[in-house]
DNA sequence: TCAATCCCTTTCGGATCCAATTTGCAGTAC
DNA sequence: GTACTGCAAATTGGATCCGAAAGGGATTGA
């Protein structure tokens, strides 16, 4: 029986899902000892994993204190969007003119499945009842699968695999919850989608582009207003 | 005596040098204990450093077989062209109006060399005679002297790393020793270079973005012609 | 009261040791 | 001659062990 795959690479996989997640918050310190009981393997495999995390940026590496998983400052944040915007931009001009029948059609489905989860949020929104998180993860699932659309059939893994490491810089899911008027979002995302959608129908590779850039740039900058009223409060949790 | 690094990390650096900079050929499979030797170390080190090249993606891990050294294909090589081109582009315009009159000094500086250093490669290809190494060396670090200026002064670190990493899927500097008809090329920087500073200079942000773009693609269709009449030949070398 | 020093605990980095997997080769059956 | 089996060498993955560095607290001295 072959394994293949080695434990180091599976524990840097959950680690790694975890803390994009936001299950591990940012600024969390990481102890090689806990981890390996965890896992139930001896701090060797762990130690490996965590230089894979290193190496990926999402950990600091302190010689001698340990690792402890990063926190992102605006800065960051604002430049994974702008990395981000390129990078969609390029990938949905690329991909346009490869797009076949069964990929609008696949597009539309989802779309459409978007349309009505940015309707239900609204909905939510607007009720002011609390935020039902499986709802939000559904929406933002969907969303993701739209662009995974376009960069399936780009075929560009490597812009694929930067892009959606930038896309992972994304404090967790609760930034979203945090403020009702994001309700302008939902709406304007679901609007931006058709619009590409539509670009890439009549084969416009620049303006798909254009839409695109657009599309993500905008998040940013809510995501940016959010932050705002969030009062950009990283505080760091201490080494002990 | 603090130690600031760990030797997984000087090993990885190291490796990492020798890897991007040709010495260490695509396909070669890193053998533990040979690393182990050489750095005067024991393997435990070493296998983390691999773990941090396998996760910058310069080498690839095969569980229970080893790693190797891993070779770009052609359509790497193109894709990354197409981010560092979507990237500079990006850094350019950023740049553009935070560019103060020192740094179009130095800029000025900088081009003013590679404009000799052009010329002196120009006489070398025409003259048939056999490429001076150090001087092509001398040509490639003004090329990239000139657009670390921009992204020094784009303050965008993100991007930089990113594009950085692109940068260096470059096969070795052999490649551009390969064929005369770089001639086209070298002249064709020249220029590029200065049209992206005089845009620049004249504050057009617009310009600026689309001439580093330009700049970069048209490597790239150099690059790929070079790649053509060398036959693409990655001989890959086995297990052994 | 406060600062410097020593020591003890915690935790990490690295070395060594052992088990598991792969691989090459010899031998054998057909 | 070819394909299959089984063993042995090479190599990796993981566990355990040890030395060293960092951090904290008590003691000492001014």
């Amino acid at each position: 029986m072959t394994t293949l795959s080695t434990k180091a690479d599976d524990i840097a996989r959950v680690l790694e899902d975890e803390i994009v997640g936001g299950a591990i918050p940012p600024g969390t310190v990481l102890r090689q000892e806990n981890l390996s009981e965890r896992f139930e393997v001896s701090r060797t495999p762990v130690r490996e994993a965590l230089r894979r995390l290193a190496a990926l940026g999402l950990v600091s590496f302190e010689p001698n204190r340990g690792v402890r998983v990063r926190s992102i400052s605006a800065s960051e944040l604002r430049e994974a969007f702008l990395v981000r915007a390129e990078l969609e931009a390029l990938a949905t001009e690329v991909a346009t003119p490869k797009m076949r029948p069964d990929d609008l059609a696949e597009m539309d489905t989802i779309e459409r499945r978007f349309g009505e989860l940015t309707l239900e949020l609204r909905e939510q929104a607007r009720s002011g009842a609390p935020r039902d998180a499986t709802l939000f993860v559904e929406w933002m699932q969907a969303n993701y699968a739209f662009h995974d659309v376009i960069y399936r059939v780009a075929e560009l893994p490597l812009v694929e695999r930067i892009a959606k490491g930038a896309r992972r810089t994304f404090i967790g899911d609760r930034v979203w919850q945090a403020r009702a008027e994001l309700d302008e979002l939902y709406a304007k995302n679901d609007l931006q989608h058709r619009a590409i959608r539509e670009a890439i129908g009549v084969g416009s590779g620049q303006a798909a582009r254009v839409l695109a850039r657009e599309h993500v740039l905008s998040s940013n900058r809510l995501i940016e207003v959010v932050l705002e009223t969030l009062g950009a409060g990283g505080r760091e949790p201490g080494w002990g």
